[in-house]
RNA sequence: GCCCUCGUAGCUCAGCGGAUAGAGCAUCGGCCUCCGGAGCCGUGUGCGCAGGUUCGAGUCCUGCCGAGGGCACCA
């Protein structure tokens, strides 16, 4: 059990005591108790504030009432307690000798790099993130791949905090785009211009050359799609990004899913129809504007198959939970999509949209604006050629989804201390150098039970331990608040500790003691097991050597 | 006009309702007989404005100002 859960343990044992010696209500809203590490260290190693959220319900000061709790801990304190202290409002401080850091670091290593931060904060929750879905009519471009680093490093961060994770990509392959791009490539296979608004990048040159299919425009543009969905799955498959549901709406519309989903809305009333098109009642559940569903052509719209879309996630798939990860620019299907599914029976709570801010990114004095209909937009490729594919996800998982965010990429080519992969990574290279260094000297790391890891004991070991112990919470809180870049910040603070100490703690030098070295060695392999963690979080590699 | 998202340091960005708001870059100044100096240490500035809720607000609510995005029988 970690110091965390011992002190959790004590706090309620002396609320509970508390509560009944004095007759006192000291129930509490969930959530709305911390028990955290204080930010100054003056004030403790851990901190909670129980006494303040609960005074006045209890008709007592919190002072006081701190004061109450604090004799009780007192009575029986937590292991490794050197003091309980109240301070300001009614905080209660705890501070600890070293040896809760020393446990901490001996429950990571023996849970290792599979079963430490692994916290079941998702209780096997089956969720669907649903991500990037671009329309297969073009190469990615960098937004997708940006969104799309956040929706599969989210995906990896639930996953490994108990959630039950499927990521799908949405393949819209019919429609009015399929068509345009069946008709550009089919303009393109017999030499003519391509047709007003259609597509004419290189690509669509490039397969109408190897087209042989029927003279057929649906036919082509399906085709076409296919082609270019192999392109856009080896584009996100070379930063990390993978599915495991491509979902195909064509197979939705040819289901009948569609006609059955309107058919469930008309049956509660909620479909009319008006000059030739059949429309949804969305005003009556909170849409600003009642939406149309089968157009007065006959096809159905993009809403219609989304909503039938959501239904098959969760009516048919049965998924508790759906994240859809869209960009800031479709937020204006958010409304239409919420009021559909309400009028599906299905509660609004359990789908939630992430809405990515637009994202620029500047070459030196070039802005390179990534909306999807800037025909200067980059491609995903050509940026993973130019700073590779961890600088690509690292730089993509800083910032967090909702700010919108600029970044130059002449500083993070030409100036490698702007780009925080390599300050990562070379913590990851120095592990690996002291391994090998290790290894070179004939030091060979003792099994752990023989090693005193109380022997740490300098300001940068017990700061490294800190940094480490603190994992599994940040894989709690960045699943909980679906932010993975609560990671990414983790990942940063470790590199700093494990520089900090590798400057000013030895590890193998003459003059070490080998029973310090020995303790230290583990504590560099718990940094490993930590950034091991971390990384594969954010899908970006952890070199040995750079 | 209506709706959504966002305004934090000179710049780019963090910040779970908690105690004195943090990093990096930039500025200036230290540290290489030492396991990778792509490193370490020091140096000072800020929550758009105004109310409200709260023991406590950068964080929640309202209004205003500013920026971006959206308001299709397109997807």
């Amino acid at each position: 059990m970690s110091t965390r859960e011992h002190l959790a343990t004590a706090v309620s044992r002396a609320v509970a005591d508390v509560a009944a010696r004095d007759g006192l209500d000291l129930s509490v809203e969930p959530g709305s108790v911390h028990l955290e590490r204080p930010a100054r260290r003056e004030h403790g190693d851990w901190s909670t504030n129980i006494a303040l959220v609960t005074a006045k319900q209890a008709g007592t000061n919190p002072r006081a009432l701190a004061s109450a709790l604090v004799d009780q801990l007192n009575a029986q304190p937590p292991a490794h307690t050197v003091s309980i202290e109240i301070a300001g409002p009614g905080f209660i401080n705890f501070r600890l000798d070293d040896g809760w850091l020393h446990d901490a670091l001996e429950e990571l290593l023996t849970e290792g790099e599979d079963a430490f931060a692994r916290p079941d904060v998702g209780h096997s929750e089956r969720v669907q993130i649903e991500f990037i879905s671009a329309n297969p009519t073009g190469p990615i471009h960098v937004g997708n791949g940006w969104w799309g680093s956040y929706g599969d490093a989210l995906a990896r961060v639930m996953a490994r905090a108990g959630y039950q994770v499927s990521r799908e990509y949405y393949v819209n392959d019919t429609g009015g785009q399929i068509r345009t791009l069946g008709e550009s490539l089919l303009a393109r296979h017999h030499g003519q211009v391509v047709p007003e608004g259609g597509y004419h990048g290189d690509y669509v040159a490039e397969l109408a050359l190897a087209y042989d299919g029927p003279d057929e425009v649906t036919a082509a543009g399906r085709w076409a799609a296919d082609r270019i969905l192999d392109l856009i799955r080896n584009s996100l498959a070379s930063v990390g990004i993978t599915f495991d549901e491509w979902y195909s709406q064509a197979s939705i519309e040819e289901s009948g899913a569609v006609d059955e989903t309107i058919a469930l809305l008309d049956a509660k009333g909620l479909v009319f129809e008006q000059d030739g098109a059949t429309w949804f009642r969305a005003t009556e559940l909170g849409d600003s504007r009642d939406r149309v569903l089968r157009k007065s052509d006959g096809d159905a719209t993009y809403l219609a198959g989304d909503l039938a879309y959501h239904r098959d996630k969760f009516l048919v798939r049965g998924f508790d939970r759906v994240i859809d990860v869209f960009g800031a620019d479709h937020h204006g299907q958010v409304a239409s999509l919420m009021a559909g599914i309400e009028a599906l029976g299905v509660d609004p709570g359990r789908l939630e949209v992430k809405l990515g801010q637009m994202v620029s990114l500047v070459d030196g004095d070039e802005t390179v604006k990534m909306g999807k209909r800037a025909g200067n937009a980059i491609s995903l490729d050509s940026l993973v050629a130019d700073i590779g594919p961890d600088a690509t996800r690292i730089l993509s998982l800083m910032t967090s989804l909702d700010q919108a965010s600029t970044f130059d990429l002449a500083a993070v080519r030409e100036q490698s201390v702007e780009n925080p992969v390599f300050y990562v990574q070379m913590a990851s290279a120095r592990i690996g150098g002291v391994g090998r260094k290790a290894l070179e000297r004939g030091v060979v790391r003792a099994p752990l039970s023989e090693v005193d890891l109380s022997l740490l004991t300098h300001e940068r070991e017990l700061d490294l331990i800190r940094c480490l112990e603190e994992l599994p919470e940040v894989v709690a809180d960045a699943a909980i608040d679906r932010a993975p870049t609560k990671v990414t910040a983790w990942v940063r603070r470790l590199a700093t500790c494990f520089h900090g100490f590798y400057h000013d703690c030895p590890i193998l030098a003459e003059d070490v003691d080998p029973a310090l070295t020995q303790a230290r060695l583990w504590l560099v392999e718990a940094t490993r097991i930590g950034l091991a963690i971390g990384l594969g979080l954010l899908g970006v590699t952890a070199p040995e050597a750079m």
